[in-house]
DNA sequence: GGAATAGTTAAGCATGGACTTGAGTATTGC
DNA sequence: GCAATACTCAAGTCCATGCTTAACTATTCC
């Protein structure tokens, strides 16, 4: 059983485009907070704050050695979304097979699909 | 080559709880907007405005018949983002090993860990 | 010991997005 | 035709979150 609210957080940490920007530098090789804020238009403290949502959702681990957090991607960390993912991608493949459509037109009880995409007004 | 653009709104779908309930629910079958709506304590209107945005980066597909909006789950609409995934997982997978723990201390740096979780002042 | 460096925290602003309300359109049943 | 149904759209409110500024702490170098 997965833990809903992991998911919940795991998926608000990626949806920032610069969290993701910060895993993929990270993906490269260990990095200090100020190596990772430096290529970002953004403040250094701007930068720690995705840092900390990254690793509060387990996406990163850094330690601080003196003064200096060395940051490095968590393994598992993207494990628990990829795990989400399968679980739903296998149920919903069934549906829109012959099975689903028969089962939409019972169950339910749109008429008849006639014409698929006759709407589409965007 | 995956498009930026994609993962990004399949993720913003994604990252609302209410939209992953819909989700959900539709793969146990197709849905009307009205069954969807009915479930959630919320108005008719803010349930189709979830519904266009899953429709909007191919996560559901909906046709309308009638003046009834029969909604469904669209078979590879997590796949792009089970590829982002996979992607990132391989690399990152790589780091933190052996190499990745001597690259990090011989690359940029930090004099020694000496002692792993030091700080940890959450 | 004092200045420079590296990071941390808190407060405040600004934007985006979820949700509501209310009015409008198309379709169906009588 | 007319009312009810099922959905659509636009405008507005409100709150969460990204970012900044500014003050603060801990280390390192001289």
């Amino acid at each position: 059983m997965l833990n809903y609210s992991e998911i919940d957080s795991i998926l608000r940490a990626l949806v920032e485009p610069t969290r993701r920007q910060i895993l993929e530098k990270l993906s490269r090789g260990p990095a200090t907070v100020s190596q990772l804020a430096e290529p970002f238009g953004m403040t250094f403290a701007a930068v720690l704050q995705h840092l900390q949502v990254l690793e509060a959702c387990g996406l990163i681990r850094s330690e601080k050695i003196g003064r200096v957090r060395t940051c490095r991607i968590e393994p598992g960390g993207l494990a628990p979304l990829a795990d989400w993912i399968a679980e739903r991608r296998i149920p919903a493949e069934r549906h829109l097979d012959r099975l689903g459509q028969i089962l939409a037109e019972t169950d339910q009880s749109p008429p008849k699909v006639q014409d698929q995409e006759k709407d589409e007004q965007t």
